[in-house]
DNA sequence: CTTGCGCGAGAACCATCGTTCTCGTAGGGT
DNA sequence: ACCCTACGAGAACGATGGTTCTCGCGCAAG
């Protein structure tokens, strides 16, 4: 038999592929149990209702996507103000990926933020800790606070049109709109 | 017994309020019944499925949208520039709405993207149009057509940063990003 | 007045899904 | 060899939802 914490990570796995790839309506506890592998009663024991996957699936996500992208800009060695462009040479790569879909966050808020809290929650947080890391790449480069917002809304922008429009480009032009922003932000200070 | 238009429109209205505010899946035929006052068999003789149903509500959003952007930039009267700087304030008034949920396209398209290629269809077809309208303010201020699409990236970043964060706030964030873009623009070209 | 058509109200039907239950069995301790 | 526990496979159950059907009624034509 399989270890708990092995069960829990293929029931992750297979959540992720599912909800992220579907949504969370689309895909019945009986997808996720054929996917993983992991019995019915096994998975209601790891994560007692629907909800409660639903939510960890979101909470690992959350986790991955920051150190993704934390660990991508951290391999970037240039001047402060070249991380913070990074920012958007990672968003290309993940908008290339083959089945990239969006935000899970924005998918899952837009799907159940109305009806639970706890996603709405979830996505909220994730929303903000992101944030804080591109603010911390702008303060790093001795940049005022406002780009930090300024950058996010960027970001977030390019995200939804790279799902919606199918194509990385959105990465590109957010890169050079805030390439600009960075320089107004210099001559301006 | 009520005109054939008049229907459509009750159950329109109705389906609008329902899909908006609570998402797709989760509002079922019965409920529009009840809200739009339109009997089920009526309502399947406006529209044949669901899918229909969701369809003409996108679709309708969509003029609607389009309109109400346009009707308030229309009456702005100041520089071609204002006039492109007032998109955000229309945002901000749009976001201030308080039953505010975000882009019901980026939303439907988040739960049934993935199943439906009709409702991403419609929801790429209105991003495109959206865009279309930013790039006719851009180009009669004289300014660089590149400028649409970041400002356009802009737009949707505030408009899924306010859906989540819940506050208006990010219009005016954008706007000061616009209006840096802008400036920005000028001196480049 | 009568006949029959077209309507709305709501029951009915069938599929799906979240969740729980049954059952057969494998395997470890004695 | 014999239990006893714990498991997985899958049936079962109850709710919900999309779609269709039944029934009774109002009303227009004759």
């Amino acid at each position: 038999m399989l270890e708990e914490e092995t069960a829990r990570e293929r029931v992750l796995d297979a959540a992720e592929g599912l909800y992220y790839q579907r949504g969370v309506q689309a895909v019945g506890m009986d997808a996720v149990r054929n996917a993983s592998g992991v019995s019915l009663k096994r998975l209601y024991r790891l994560y007692p209702s629907k909800g409660d996957l639903v939510e960890a699936y979101l909470r690992r996500r959350d986790a991955q996507l920051l150190q993704r992208l934390v660990g991508y800009v951290d391999t970037v060695d240039g001047t402060p103000q070249d991380r913070v462009l990074a920012v958007f040479d990672w968003l290309y790569s993940w908008f290339s990926e083959s089945d990239y879909r969006g935000c899970a966050f924005i998918n899952s808020y837009g799907e159940l933020g109305a009806a639970s809290p706890a996603v709405a929650e979830v996505a909220r947080k994730h929303k903000a800790a992101f944030r804080r890391r591109v603010a911390d790449l702008v303060a790093a480069a001795g940049l005022p606070a406002s780009l930090a917002d300024q950058l996010s809304l960027l970001v977030e922008g390019a995200i939804t049109t790279a799902a919606i429009s199918r194509t990385p480009e959105p990465a590109r032009t957010a890169r050079d709109a805030a390439q600009a922003l960075i320089k107004v932000s210099r001559t301006a200070a």
